[in-house]
RNA sequence: GGUCCCAUCGUCUAGUGGCCUAGGACGUCGGCCUCUCACGCCGAAAACACGGGUUCGAACCCCGUUGGGACCA
């Protein structure tokens, strides 16, 4: 059998974003399911509008998702002669033919022919000119004026469009540049692609597209329109519902594989399964099973995601990632080994990193303070000097700092002063994070050490004495 | 306007003629657990757009309507 080969090519005019990650993501899926290629291309056709900072943005998403190709990145911009050739073939070949129709008559045809009721389509008027290159002259195509165009999607079946609809595009533009059409199919045939996966706002160029490849008398690729992504109000996914690069995702402290994992789920399934790896991906990944209907994009999945992905990551690669987030706090690295003690008492109840890291802070403030409400409806209370008390000094004795033993000293401290652990707690918590609520008392002593805990008690115990 | 696509809980979806008194997940609500906050666990509310067919039988097949979307202009 022939060798798989899928592309992803967006047009550098912005950062990759949610929907073009998820074609990404399909393409990428297949391509490495069937052992096949994956192929980047970037189409910046478009001079104007396409940038070098898009380009590198894009490339970065894709890295950062764990979407490698394997060819490429291939630039339009640097491919012009391949497209002037191909252009040249189908005027030789007759396919194509020169047309001068000015674009203010062209208009004027489109307005009568509205007018009358008719379709505002190319006329055919230079169709049998033989006209040849000049300054105003576009390229058409001769298209087929009778029957259909059609093909099998693998995604929705049967599509086919009446050949009436569709008239003579444009293959080149009066300065001898390829549209659009042109480019992709050109792009396409040199690259050996053998499965286009794209948006479904692509469904109606399909047809055009597939002129070309008939015109040029080559086979045609296998198509699959995957449905497109819409924000919470049913409209296409834009700014305006939010944050749509996937760069920013991974500034608000999102993993790649939730958002991998999410995307994947979101138009396609597998029976009652939610979690998935890439690896299970490659392995179940099918485009028969991908949905045809639009989906709408919801946070907050995405979210439940991210936080199955942190409870799963293991303690030290969660210290590694919140690094950068911490910094941004203006805390200075504490070390990987404290950072995943720490890291580990939050992962359970951190949906985002950068949530994680918010809740970091007292483990990296060297000096606490306490929250006046706090400190009157807890340090306030008669009894708290004397748990601080009792607690540090039954926790001094202790000759093995963990979890088992600090229970086993604090059990006895219950016994001894026969104050439970309800009312215990609030105090030393204080004392220990400077808040109200935080991860387990014998958690946070853990992954403080000994030597923080005390020094914390200490001078909680001071604080609460000076009154 | 023309062409094309789509239609199961609020959202993502399972479902490919009988297994469906429609399953799972997120979210929501209630409970349990508990040193706080979470996690976790248990439970609840919540959907086959509508109308015709086909069939012994339809969420599933066909037609139409409605609604949404895309492309072209």
């Amino acid at each position: 059998m022939e060798k798989i080969r899928t592309r992803f090519p967006p047009s550098p005019t912005g950062y990759l974003h949610i929907g073009g990650a998820r074609t990404a993501l399909f393409n990428w899926l297949f391509a490495r399911q069937q052992g096949g290629t994956f192929v980047l291309r970037i189409e910046d056709t478009d001079q104007a509008r396409s940038t070098e900072e898009a380009t590198q943005a894009i490339i970065e998403g894709l890295e950062w998702l764990g979407l490698d190709w394997d060819e490429g990145p291939f630039f339009q911009s640097r491919r012009t002669d391949i497209y002037r050739q191909f252009i040249q073939d189908l005027l030789d070949q007759g396919k194509a033919y020169f047309c001068d129709c000015s674009p203010e008559l062209l208009e004027k045809k489109r307005e009568s022919a509205r007018a009358q009721g008719r379709k505002p389509k190319y006329d055919g008027t230079c169709r049998e000119k033989g006209l040849g290159p000049g300054p105003q002259a576009v390229v058409r195509l001769k298209n087929p004026e009778t029957g259909t165009t059609g093909f099998q999607d693998l995604i929705r079946g049967p599509i086919s469009f009446p050949n009436e609809e569709l008239d003579d595009l444009v293959l080149a533009r009066s300065d001898g540049s390829p549209t659009y059409h042109l480019a992709v199919v050109v792009d396409d045939i040199t690259m050996d692609i053998t499965h286009v996966i794209r948006g479904d706002d692509h469904i109606n160029n399909t047809p055009r597209q597939i002129q070309i490849y008939q015109a040029l008398g080559r086979r045609l690729p296998f198509f699959a329109h995957v449905p497109m992504i819409l924000g919470a109000d049913k409209t296409r996914l834009s700014k305006r519902h939010g944050a749509t690069s996937v760069l920013a995702y991974r500034e608000m402290g999102y993993l790649p594989q939730a958002l991998i994992n999410y995307l994947v789920r979101l138009g396609w399934a597998h029976g009652d399964e939610e979690i998935f790896s890439k690896e299970e991906l490659i392995q179940k990944f099918s485009l028969s099973q991908v949905g045809k209907s639009a989906g709408v994009f919801n946070q907050e999945k995405l979210l439940w995601l991210n936080s199955h992905y942190i409870k799963e990551s293991a303690d030290r690669d969660l210290a590694s990632l919140l690094v950068p987030f911490l910094r941004e706090k203006g805390f200075i690295d504490p070390g990987l080994d404290y950072l995943a003690r720490c890291a580990g008492t939050l992962k359970m109840r951190s949906k985002t990193l950068k949530e994680m890291a918010e809740a970091a802070d007292f483990y990296l403030m060297e000096e606490l303070t306490f929250p006046p409400e706090a400190v009157k409806k807890i340090f306030a209370l008669p009894e708290s000097g004397r748990i601080l008390e009792t607690v540090s000094g039954a926790l001094a004795e202790i000759s093995e700092w963990g979890e088992n033993p600090l229970e086993k000293a604090f059990k006895a401290v219950i016994e001894q002063t026969g104050i439970p652990m309800k009312q215990l707690a609030p105090p030393l918590r204080l004392a220990l994070t400077g808040k109200t609520s935080s991860p387990g008392l014998f958690e946070v002593m853990v992954a403080l050490g000994r030597e923080r805990t005390l020094k914390r008690l200490q001078k909680a115990l001071d604080f609460v004495k000076a009154g």
